[in-house]
DNA sequence: GCATTATTGTGTCAATAAGACATTTTAACA
DNA sequence: TGTTAAAATGTCTTATTGACACAATAATGC
């Protein structure tokens, strides 16, 4: 049996004192916006178990940003993703709903996990990627339906959520989450799901206006026997500007 | 020689790429307020190396919140300390600078800080405790007037501030790092040197009334010919629900 | 005692933003 | 061509911010 690092510990575990051993790992909160509703990716590892955030360990050589970078593109094939670090979870013990399903020690250990949220075309995502090696299956989840999580990934999921709304007043969103062209109804059910609450239309409509990030197009939106709406896209100078520099904050 | 893991690792360190291993810290950015302005607590930990922010490990059962709040109570004496996580630090080769100043192995692998920010009374804290043990010296350094920073250890200090200072449109501030009776214009100072701006006299005064957060005592401070400026003290009740409630937000 | 003076506490006003709601415009369809 | 439902815009009220002015006040000097 090779003597990897794992089988050391394992045999030494206990004796650690001077160095605490840490399992890092990076958890990712991937939204995407599908038919009105905001979704998130969720795995199930194995068959039977709950499911689990998208996550994976950071290498040897790399930085934790460009860590859940690439986690994303291995798990979702794709590219351009809008990502954000909010907060690392570190609770003692918070591994324990795996730690009974498997044996090895090594897993007995202390478990941190970076949150990173992720914000992604619901279209652009490959589900079976990947698939035939760790993961048995992958689905969109409604934010406001969501299965059993392993570990506390449920927390992690609602503390990625109350960041994302905090940052609605410091940029801009949607980039990542909407496709090219959109109406000004859509964009508005964007932010009604984020923030969990209707807003009013007239507004809404006069804040994004005044936020300046927005193209209106020629073309609409047919929808039935109702005024079309306009078709709009994103001012990416704009918006690249808005991001760098943020809204106005109150102090 | 006794093997410890570290012992272990520096022999076979190259090897580990199953559980990549990483050594974590915890780093505070300790904020203090005397004589008008913003104070940083910075370490010394041997003769002639850089300034560094204090930190240590997490227990191997510890929450990492808990362990933030040992390290600081194990380094200032103090207790009750306001304390925040804001970010974690995993660029790659953070560590460079006391790589060479150190030949063990286990030190060239990656380094991981989680950042709090800690609001702290001055007087309460005791800056010769510990110093036998591991620091050289501890000092509070002026804000504004910073010595070189060990590693990334000064980008932590900025983002610290970045993150205090949107927290500022959140929450009160200012119950640990004000003594516990102090006038307006002294709250008005603490606000100044966390933002680094001057603010309009009247306004700060209205908006901080309107919080609702102090009580007006009926003695006032003597400071020469002038009028005596009323002293405040934070009604404890109203500041606490405001942390929990936090103060309005735009959406 | 009383005027002086620097600072606090409060008032005012304009500009801006948010919330609620009404009105107009528009495009598809019967 | 009129109907209709939704988009786009207008209006009004209220709250917030920033700038500035002025009155109240308390220690000090005369």
């Amino acid at each position: 049996m090779k003597e990897t690092l794992r089988n050391v510990f394992e045999k030494r575990s206990g004796e650690y004192t001077e160095l605490y051993l840490t399992h890092i790992s990076i958890d990712c909160v991937v939204l995407g916006f599908h038919e009105g509703l905001l979704k998130i990716l969720v795995l199930k590892l194995k068959e039977g178990s709950k499911w689990s955030l998208p996550g994976g360990y950071v290498g040897k050589e790399e930085d934790i940003d460009d860590a859940a970078i690439r986690i994303l593109r291995e798990r979702t094939g794709a590219d351009h993703i809008f990502l954000k670090q909010f907060r690392t979870f570190g609770k003692n013990h918070r591994n324990e709903d795996i730690f009974e399903e498997n044996s090895g020690l090594w897993m007995a250990q202390r478990f941190l996990s970076v949150g990173y949220y992720a914000l992604i075309d619901f279209h652009k995502v490959n589900l079976s990627l990947d698939l035939a090696e760790i993961t048995v299956i992958a689905e969109w989840k409604d934010v406001k339906n969501l299965p059993e999580m392993m570990m506390d990934h449920r927390e992690i999921i609602d503390q990625a959520l109350i960041y994302m709304r905090r940052g609605l007043n410091y940029y801009p969103i949607g980039l990542n989450l909407l496709p090219e062209r959109f109406t000004m109804p859509e964009l508005q059910q964007l932010y009604e799901s984020i923030l969990n609450k209707k807003l009013n239309r007239g507004n809404f409509y006069r804040k994004m206006m005044r936020y300046d990030i927005l193209t209106k197009l020629d073309e609409c939106r047919k929808i039935g026997a109702h005024k079309s709406p306009h078709l709009y896209r994103f001012n990416i100078d704009n918006y690249q500007k808005a991001m760098e520099e943020g809204f106005k904050e109150s102090w």
